[in-house]
DNA sequence: CGCCTCTTTGAGCTCAATCAAGGTGTGTGG
DNA sequence: CCACACACCTTGATTGAGCTCAAAGAGGCG
C-alpha cells in the first residue's frame, strides 16, 4: 500500500523496501468501538494506524477506563514492546469510528525491522513525542480543567500536518473526560460555554475549533 | 568503572566493551540541588546516573517546576534524544543530594552506541518503563491524593532490587507535591497522619515505609 | 545572627465531583 | 413497527477534597 509512503516514520524508504517490511502484513478494518488489542494479552503483532483512530486505555482503580493516548494515522502501535522477550500489551486499543490498521506479526519485526537502525530511531521519536505529551499533561495537573481541555484539543489538532480546525476523529465528551481524569459533566459545562461563545462547534462528535487564539488564551487564563 | 557492570542496561557486556562505550566519558560529581542539564539547551551529551539521584522537571503554567521523573542509579538520561538531528534537552535535571553521573558526549553515542542494537533496545526498555509509570499516574488522576502518594512511594521503592523499606533518596514533601501536582500542605497532612499511625517514618528527608501493606491498602481504600 | 528551606497546623474557600433528572438519537429484538 | 435498552448530551443543586492564605517553629549555612 502506497499510502504508507506519506507517513513520516517511513521517510526515505522506497516502495520496495516497505513491501518487504510489511511482509505478512494484514489490513484490519475496525468498526466503531471495536477492540483491536486487549491489555494483558500476549503481544504477537504490532502495526500502523492507516485511517481513523484508536484510543489506548487502561482501567483505573474504580474499574473505569482511563484513556492514555489517541493513536492517529501514521502512529505505530505496540512496536516498542516487540523487542522484549515475551511481550504483553500494556494497554487496550479500541477503534474510534471506522478505522483501518496494518497488522504485522512480531516475527517480521524481529527479522526485518529490528536491524533497520534508522527506522528504530524514527519509532523512538514517536515514543519520545508521546512521553513529551504525557509530561506536558503532568505539568497541567494544577491548571484549571478548561486549560486541560484546551491543551488536549490543540494537542490532537497539532498531530495533523494540515492546519485543519476540525478534529479528525469522533470525540465524545466522555472520552475527553476519561482522558483528562475529569467528570463528563464538568467537561460539558466548559465546552457548552465555549460553544455559546462561538469558540468551538460540535456536530455529531466532530469538534471544530473556530477561534484557536481564544482556546490558547484559555490555557493561560488566570481570569474568567 | 566496574560499577557499571551491575546495571541492568549493560547486562551481557564485558568490561572491555564498556570501556569502549564510555570513551571520553567524564564523571560529574553533583552537589544537592545542583543543575545537571538545563531544559531548552542544546543536548550535546547524555549519561548514566551512578549514585544518588536526579529529578527531571519542567515548568508548569504558573512558572513553578513540575517533577516528571526521578532518575536513580542505572537510569540513563537524555540517551533517547541523542539520535535526533539537533537535540534539545526536554527537561531540566537537578541533583537530589550528593550524586554522581557519568557524562558521555553525543558523538560517542552516534559512533558507538547507535549501532549496538541490543543496547538500543535496553534503553527503549527503560523508556517504556517510564511511559508505563506516567500512564499509571494518569489512571490515578481521579483517585484521592493519599493513593497517589502511596503509589509514588511504592514506585520509587520498586526501582531498587533490594527490598529495602527506606527510600534511597532525600525526598521533601515539596518534591512529592511537585511530582503529583498537589500542594505541600495537603501532602504533609496525609503523611503526618501516616506517621502518627506508624505506617511511615521520616528522618532527615529519608522516608522509611514501615507497613507496606498499609500503604497498599491506602491505594485502594474507598473508606477512611 | 539573619536568611533560607523545610515542616507543621489552622481556617476558609473554591473548583469540580457527585447526585439527580430529563432529553435525544441509535440499534435491537419481539 | 414499536418498545426498550443504551450511549451520549445537558442542566441544576449540593457537597467535599484539597487549595490558598496565614502564621510559626526547626534546623542549616554563610
Amino acid at each position: 500500500m502506497s499510502e504508507l509512503l506519506n507517513f513520516k516514520v517511513f521517510e526515505g524508504y522506497c516502495a520496495d523496501q516497505l513491501l518487504d517490511l510489511c511482509t505478512s502484513g494484514e489490513i484490519i478494518v475496525s468498526k466503531h468501538k471495536q477492540l483491536l488489542y486487549q491489555m494483558g494479552q500476549k503481544a504477537d503483532s504490532f502495526g500502523i494506524v492507516l485511517s481513523g483512530a484508536y484510543k489506548l486505555s487502561r482501567p483505573n482503580p474504580n474499574g473505569e477506563d482511563t484513556i492514555v493516548h489517541f493513536s492517529t494515522p501514521g502512529d505505530i502501535i505496540a512496536a516498542f514492546i516487540m523487542a522484549q522477550p515475551s511481550p504483553i500489551y500494556p494497554v487496550s486499543s479500541y477503534a474510534m469510528g471506522p478505522s483501518r490498521f496494518l497488522k504485522i506479526p512480531r516475527e517480521v519485526f524481529l527479522q526485518k525491522w529490528k536491524s533497520q537502525t534508522d527506522l528504530i530511531f524514527k519509532i523512538q521519536g514517536l515514543l519520545s513525542t508521546r512521553i513529551g505529551s504525557l509530561q506536558t499533561q503532568k505539568t497541567l495537573l494544577k491548571a484549571p480543567l478548561s486549560a486541560k481541555i484546551a491543551f488536549l484539543l490543540i494537542d490532537i489538532l497539532n498531530k495533523y500536518e494540515g492546519d485543519e480546525s476540525t478534529l479528525p476523529l469522533p470525540l465524545t465528551r466522555k472520552e475527553i473526560a476519561d482522558s483528562l481524569g475529569a467528570s463528563v459533566e464538568s467537561v460539558i459545562r466548559i465546552m457548552s460555554d465555549w460553544s455559546k461563545k462561538g469558540i468551538i462547534e460540535t456536530q455529531d462528535q466532530q469538534i471544530k475549533v473556530l477561534k484557536l487564539d481564544k482556546i490558547i488564551e484559555e490555557m493561560s487564563a488566570t481570569s474568567s
